[in-house]
DNA sequence: AAGTAAGATAGGTTTTTCCTATCCATTTAC
DNA sequence: GTAAATGGATAGGAAAAACCTATCTTACTT
């Protein structure tokens, strides 16, 4: 006993409307016999008859019209089918799943999901955070397909593209020295503490060298685990650190609290962007998520970041 | 640029659970090179890269888990197909299009639904009205599956199962002489006038046969177009008639109205039946079918109906 | 750096699908 | 009532699809 092919249950859907062979075979581009033998054939695998066959027209029998019903329902389905590669070429559709870095994902998706849905209701994403050092691993490892992490990303088994570039400010205590000053530039920190996240973050590589060019000290006894950690820390005068704009614009008022923001001279920066498996080639859809992430960064941070 | 078929989903299907080609096709009992050939086929029938290959196991993309969800839906949806046939051997179930007498169906059809829906919930009843004559060129065109008739039907495109034998009994104005009688005799009609319904309906041949047996006369000049309209013909004293035993059961009252009911001596009978198309076969469901509503004009109807 | 493992490719065989020709039964025409 | 026409079934052989074994290529291991 041979299985069900869609083959047999195309032809049996022309077959059931037309209502006779030979009509059905010239509309599918086939020759009679060809057709009875593939609807023997399906009546064979299903173990029932599907039609009465008479000189006066074809008659389904219950099962058949059951059978033809059905068979409909399936082609349609395999229609659909055809259909999940094709227009994405110039829509955002389906699902991707998106690895996100606590210190970037938090402040900017918030603003690009809202706007995103409402451009490309067909596109859904998951979401999931994680330090960057296992996003990279979790993303070989096929848990996402695309991650918003800082670069630069060196391997040659990741892609990726450019989002902005966002300014690092500096992060003092309110009662310190340089709380009041306009900018701060790197020998002022000679001899501070500074904090950092710890090591899974790309921030703590950029505090840390800012260590080995100021002067300053890197407080490795306590590593934040989290930003707002990070800014605790500092309200509580363990030290100073380097936080990113996005965050400090929307976590942290300025003249309030025990935490005061000043800028660096020359800028500090860090860039953001997006990564995915070299081996999943370079699909449209990333390219065109980046982008729209870019535009909603440039309206929506204007000033803030800088592309 | 060649069509999907079933077999690449199914394959792909076990491929999306395994994610690993060899162990995928040892699963499916064909060789690695098979599976692989097949997969490439439905990536370019789609138009799409399904998965990434890699050794470490495959990762699908995006368009790959949707393929894979769909795919699961529509060998699902086969899946049912082919139990369409199957269960039926002892279940009544699907759809049925039964095509039924108005001198029978009406009187007893509403006990037959009421307990067939609830012994096999599965099974729906498409019910159609029509001339007995009408039914059967019906019948063989294919509007209907079955038809709920009253038998002789000698054609041998026909075939059909004995239901029931149901009396006809005499229906007379309530001031006529004979009314009173517990039993009237074939010559008590000489010379009385006898109503009819059209020659579309067995029943005119049966009391056409009655007037030539007893010597009544038959007015042809008006014919009933339904039992109620013969009944109310008798009640306005245009002649008698005979009526079945089912249907005087339900609408004449005794003792009430202008129509008085009388048994004939000896009896006369009128056989029901279920019919179908030769061509049909002899499908069990039909046969199950008949065996109920035998079952049910036995328990319901007993001592008006002679199984 | 060599070995191993997993998917891709090649060549040939088996199975499936299809076509033409023909058959047979029913329906239609004369 | 017989002959022609119509429409599905059957047969035989050709074309296409699917499969298998053997081999290749490359990424991961040891």
């Amino acid at each position: 006993m041979s299985a069900i092919t869609l083959r047999q249950l195309r032809y049996f859907s022309v077959l059931s409307k037309s209502l006779q062979y030979r009509n059905a075979a010239r509309q599918l581009g086939i020759s009679q016999p060809s057709l009875s033998l593939q609807i023997n054939a399906l009546e064979e695998a299903l173990g029932t008859r599907l039609a009465e066959r008479r000189r006066s027209g074809l008659i389904l029998t219950p099962e058949g019209r059951e059978v033809a019903a059905q068979a409909e329902k399936i082609l349609q389905d395999v229609e659909k089918l055809q259909q999940i590669g094709g227009p994405s070429e110039d829509e955002l559709a389906g699902t991707l799943r998106l690895g996100s870095s606590p210190t970037i994902g938090p402040y900017l998706l918030p603003r690009v999901l809202r706007q995103l849905h409402r451009a490309y209701p067909e596109l859904k994403l998951v979401i999931r955070d994680g330090t960057p050092r296992d996003m990279i691993e979790d993303l070989l490892a096929g848990k996402h397909d695309l991650v918003l992490t800082q670069l630069p990303i060196a391997r040659d088994d990741i892609s990726h593209t450019f989002l902005f570039r966002e300014p690092l400010h500096l992060a003092v205590p309110r009662e310190h020295p340089l709380a009041g000053r306009d900018y701060v530039r790197k020998a002022d920190l000679s001899g501070e503490s500074l904090l950092s996240l710890n090591a899974s973050y790309m921030l703590s590589r950029q505090v840390s060298d800012l260590c080995a060019a100021s002067g300053a000290r890197l407080r490795d006894d306590f590593e934040g685990t989290s930003l707002d950690a990070l800014r605790q820390m500092v309200s509580l005068g363990m030290g100073m650190t380097l936080l990113p704009a996005l965050y400090a614009g929307s976590e942290v008022k300025p003249g309030e609290g025990d935490v005061a923001i000043t800028q660096m001279k020359p800028g500090l920066y860090r860039q953001a962007g997006l990564a995915w498996r070299r081996s999943s080639g370079t699909p449209a859809s990333f390219l065109k998520l980046a982008d729209f992430i870019r535009d909603v960064a440039a309206r929506e941070f204007a000033g803030k970041v800088h592309l």
